[in-house]
DNA sequence: TCACAGTTGTTCAATCTTCAAGAACGACCG
DNA sequence: CGGTCGTTCTTGAAGATTGAACAACTGTGA
């Protein structure tokens, strides 16, 4: 008995030069995005990202309400974190609670005129930061290959629906 | 004459139907992605993405010592940060702290080996996953795209006086 | 030598996130 | 009905992060 064993690891195929350089990059880059963004809309808009998206989700619904599930699968957090910063956001009078006619369970998040109005101060000064950490320095080709390249890699990281790319 | 003023913000420039696709995408893909490394380091080394960062920095450094503020640095974080992360994994016995010998200010964080051991239990399962998401997905172009794109972006958010120690 | 401004790392309080329950309700089946 | 299981949302505690404030130290220039 030697090397070879029943082990399923079997030989870890390491990353080659360009895929380390492309990691390292994209590390790299998408922290510095997102500390970006979520300290120009902690000063301007006094919430992190994260709450920010919750607000526009909830501007594009109808009728600005959106069920807490919903909202947080389209969000990507849990419900328990959507709970909390519910909660956080109520309490700053830009969403309120109500209850979901048809399942008595269900809480619907209501985006008020105060947070429509909190968004709309704030939409203008995050998308010119979008722009210029982004698409300002993009040319056209990149920003579709950005965005097919992100398109495969949600494909692959999907996590309801079919669980196929689930190997093994 | 209209409704135009003298407010500075004149008109934002809001995203063509491509770049909002482009954002929703990577939003969407950057998100899923960090999530389930996150669960995957999580669960097979009991420590999150940022924390096997900082090992594998320290891994790579001069007889595994790196100085806090270097540290931090590399890692995008900020020293607050860092020092809350390297007492955690003090604890666990993965890092140990050493006083500066040239700079009585100043702290080494030096890995263990058993902390060693650790990265080194856990990196063939990052790698495959980092490879199941990302690089096995994607096309050799697509790899130089990603790195092409996310060096644009870096390049307009260095944080400071930029020197590249990760380029080389 | 002596300020003194700048650096280094830590700490505190406020905030945010995660994880493990748990209460309330709906759907289904006998 | 009544039982059971799954869904929906909330809660509380522990852990993590941030930003400001702080003590200790360095290096520079007068």
């Amino acid at each position: 008995m030697d090397g070879m064993s029943t082990e399923p690891a079997a030989e870890p195929r390491w990353l080659s030069d360009e895929e380390q350089y492309a990691w390292q990059s994209y590390l790299h880059a998408t922290t510095l995005l997102e500390d970006h963004l979520d300290r120009q809309l902690q000063r301007d808009a006094g919430m992190p990202h994260v709450y920010y998206g919750l607000l526009v989700q909830l501007s594009r619904a109808p009728r600005r309400r959106m069920r807490m599930t919903e909202l947080a699968q389209n969000a990507k957090i849990t419900r328990s974190r959507l709970s909390h910063a519910i909660a956080r956001l109520e309490k700053n009078g830009w969403v309120r609670r109500e209850n979901c006619p048809s399942d008595k369970r269900g809480q619907l998040a209501h985006l008020t005129d105060e947070g429509m109005h909190v968004l709309e101060k704030a939409a203008p000064g995050h998308v010119a930061a979008v722009r210029g950490a982004l698409f300002d320095r993009l040319s056209p080709e990149q920003v579709g290959q950005l965005a097919e390249i992100c398109r495969v890699m949600a494909d692959g990281l999907q996590p309801k629906g079919a669980d196929l790319p689930w190997l093994r």
